[in-house]
RNA sequence: GGCGGCGUAGCCAAGUGGUAAGGCAGGGGACUGCAAAUCCCUCAUUCCCCGGUUCGAAUCCGGGCGCCGCCUCCA
């Protein structure tokens, strides 16, 4: 398996530390608001790459924090009127909501950074006996010109930022690009008792402490979004290796964005999507979809149309689902005569495609476009060849074993196809019995060559948004239309 | 200003030296009483433009145009 490094800007044979075990911490979310679709990404993608790593049978060990104190969290309590616990108690439970509708594994270990308080005074204790920090009034902070490596992952050099620097000069700072470790707590805003006084944690530090806790001072993967390069992973980089004068992190993975017509999203431009919008009006396994068509490094622009689209190849890869759950029901020992094994094998060489797809970079696109070959190859002989239905059924077993990765590393198709397309028994056009009245008056016109008065039915069910479709066997089904 | 990415059909998108995956939409056909679904064919002689390297380039090099991101909180 190969997999792109940000820090070497390359892809790389992936060979974890320990045999057969991967450590892998990705930065979850400053709970002070509902996540938005960007979130989703970072989500879903981290989800595929934990799903895949287990699918490939690794131990895995996931880890994504919570960041549960910060400024953030402190204006919106203040804004309020109610406590910053409050606030990150409130979005860490609609943040629970959301993964969990979007079908996201739980990592093994979520940490909260204030209750990591003590392992972060302790690293930063570390880096002030080593003279990396220094305090200045009751703040501490990384002196960055102390870490010669600094700046590796971004990959630009302390002196490129230092001309290009439009941060405020900090006086109490030795040099402009030096960032707080630990911060004075002002009035009005949660503190912990430290060395240096009363106070609250820097944002970098939750996450070198709480990843070098439940990983080791070296672990595998860190992921997180892109824009989380710099500052947050130099930092992170810069604060771990500082402190234990050990690589860090053998792989940085990091996600493209999400953007809105082009545009990034953003609260000033006003066109943040929360997760459960979308939730509310598609499936999340349309968004799974739809996500895993792009490349994880590519950003990719978000739309309602897109999704539209993509919830029609859903569709059509259920109604294969369909067919493949029919004959597996009805199965029956027999061997598979030479035009079944050809579609058999067939199937077969594009399910290892997929693995191959997979393993060069998670290249999703590409692995799902298998599967759709795959599912193309199953319905021509499924419902062209005059094979038996035993034969067909061998197939079946051929494209069921591709469908169950995929179901496992995507997460998608998870759903029996009769529950995927079954209506709500509210909010029909029609009521239910009167729909179910209708398409028997049609079937008995039909039986009685009425096609006329069938065909009326027909077209004043498709006025409703009703779609009929009439089985080789005599049945006809029906459904909601897109 | 510095650093980085991208530009492939109507739309989305994979492909980084060997002759353009896949999906959505569209057109034609098979099947069907007619449809729907499914399948078949079709839909980029060409990958933003101009040069160059090469037997051979969407893929490498040089130049140009356009879009975007990071450098500040951000998934």
């Amino acid at each position: 398996m190969r997999v792109y490094n940000t820090l070497t800007k390359k892809k790389e044979d992936f060979v974890p530390l320990r045999e057969n075990k991967v450590g892998m911490y990705v930065c979850g979310v400053t709970v002070y608001d509902y996540c938005h679709i960007g979130h989703a990404r970072s989500i879903l993608v981290f989800d595929m790459i934990y799903r895949y790593l287990k699918n490939k049978g690794y131990q895995v060990t996931y880890v994504r924090n919570f960041t549960d104190v910060d400024d953030k969290i402190i204006n919106r309590a203040n804004k309020e009127g109610v406590s910053s616990k409050e606030i990150a108690e409130r979005y860490i439970e609609a943040f629970y909501q959301d993964v969990d509708t979007l079908g996201a594994l739980r990592p093994d270990v979520e940490p909260k950074a204030t209750e990591h308080i003590a392992e972060m005074i302790e690293l930063i204790k570390r880096l002030e006996d080593k003279g990396i920090a220094y305090k200045a009034g009751e703040d501490v902070y990384y002196e960055v010109r102390k870490f010669p490596e600094y700046g590796k992952l971004s990959g630009r050099s302390l002196e490129e930022m230092m001309a290009g620097a439009r941060i405020e000069v900090d006086e109490k700072k030795r040099d402009p690009l030096d960032f707080a470790l630990w911060k004075a707590s002002k009035p009005g805003e949660p503190w912990w008792e430290s060395p240096w006084g009363k106070g609250r944690p820097g944002w970098h530090i939750e996450c070198s402490a709480m990843s070098m806790k439940y990983l080791g001072e070296s672990f595998d993967i860190h992921g997180g979004g892109m824009d989380l390069i710099f500052p947050h992973h130099e930092n992170e980089i810069a604060q771990s290796e500082g402190a234990t004068g050990k690589p860090f992190v053998k792989y940085w993975i990091h996600n493209g964005f999400v953007n809105i017509n082009k545009e990034k999203m953003s609260k000033s431009l006003g066109n943040i999507i929360l997760i459960r919008d979308i939730l509310s009006r598609w499936d999340a396994e349309v968004l799974r979809l739809f996500l895993l068509k792009t490349h994880y490094r590519s950003p990719i622009d978000f739309s309602y149309d897109l999704m539209d689209s993509e919830k029609e190849s859903l569709d059509r890869l259920y109604r294969t689902k369909e067919k493949v759950e029919d004959l597996l029901a009805k199965k029956t020992s027999a061997s598979a005569d030479e035009e079944t094994q050809k579609v058999v094998e067939s199937i077969k060489s594009l399910h290892n495609s997929f693995f191959e797809a997979m393993d060069d970079d998670f290249n999703t696109a590409l692995a799902v476009g298998k599967f759709f070959e795959a599912a193309r190859e199953f319905n021509r002989f499924v419902d062209r060849s005059g094979a038996s239905e035993a034969q067909k059924a061998l197939v079946a077993e051929a494209m069921d074993a591709f469908m169950k990765d995929v179901q496992d590393v995507f997460g998608i198709l998870q759903k029996p196809a009769s529950l995927w397309f079954a209506v709500p028994e509210d909010g029909l056009p029609l009521p239910k019995e009167e729909i179910e009245k209708l398409v028997a008056e049609r079937a008995q016109a039909r039986r009685e060559k009425n096609f006329k008065k069938a065909d009326e039915i027909r077209d004043y069910l498709k006025s409703k948004g009703i779609v009929l479709e009439d089985r080789p066997d005599g049945t006809t089904v029906w459904r909601l239309q897109g």
